[in-house]
DNA sequence: AGAGTGATCATG
DNA sequence: ATGATCACTCTC
């Protein structure tokens, strides 16, 4: 549905509904479901590029065998993990791909949420031309790394703050997605992590478009 | 179901 | 220095 307000409101209240550092300091797996129906923004020039966020998964740190940090590694790749709640952290895999993760809890607590899937919102016509394809507008940013691909969210990106940069942040549009409408289930691509393996890390919004699959 | 792709890190 | 691994995506 349009938003009905003259434009210029429109901008200008979007400016004002950035997350806040309290947001981030919350415990990892509520992050995890908070963030859902959050609006993540990336300014690229002058370009809005954003995205309902609709698919996250938990990582819980030194005990999570699934985790980067598992055992409390620390190394520079993951560096950004024992940052304050709201650092952005970016790694890259495959030789090919990256992903992106929202840091959660206190400074020294590893800890953080993977964003898998987004439904994009503003800017699809940039995110075309990076994710060659997409067919359609659930095919831009539909997995952890089609999204980094259509945003162009790289390893220069990691460890941005999320509450002060300038270019890239999230807002939150009043949208609340019930408890019931929130589906649960295992992490993706981790069945190594043993008994970790099939924790319900993973939540998203039940039957929408844009989830991975 | 298999290939692609190269940074990353533990090992020595 | 070396080699195994990889929080994925695409095509078949």
């Amino acid at each position: 549905m349009p938003d009905p307000r003259p434009r210029k409101l429109q901008i200008q209240s979007k400016m004002n509904n950035r997350i806040t550092r309290d947001v981030y300091h919350q415990e990892v797996v509520k992050l995890a479901r908070t963030l859902l129906g959050k609006v993540f923004v990336r300014m690229d020039g002058n370009t809005r590029l954003s995205g309902m966020i609709v698919e996250t998964e938990a990582y819980l740190g030194i005990p999570d065998k699934a985790a980067h940090t598992v055992g409390g590694r620390r190394t520079p790749r993951n560096e950004s993990m024992w940052q304050d709640g709201g650092t952005l952290y970016v790694y890259f895999t495959y030789g090919m791909h990256h992903c992106m993760n929202i840091v959660a809890e206190q400074a020294d607590e590893p800890v953080a949420v993977l964003i898998r899937a987004l439904e994009p919102m503003d800017g699809k016509e940039v995110m075309y031309t990076r994710r060659k394809v997409a067919k359609k507008d659930r095919d831009l940013c539909s997995g952890p790394a089609k999204l980094c691909q259509a945003l162009d969210i790289t390893r220069d990106q990691d460890g941005i703050d999320l509450v002060t940069d300038s270019k890239i942040w999230i807002e939150d549009h009043g949208i609340k997605i019930p408890g019931k409408n929130i589906a649960t289930g295992p992490r993706i691509g981790i069945q190594y992590a043993e008994e970790w393996a099939d924790k319900p890390y993973r939540f998203w919004v039940k039957d929408h478009p844009c989830v991975s699959k």
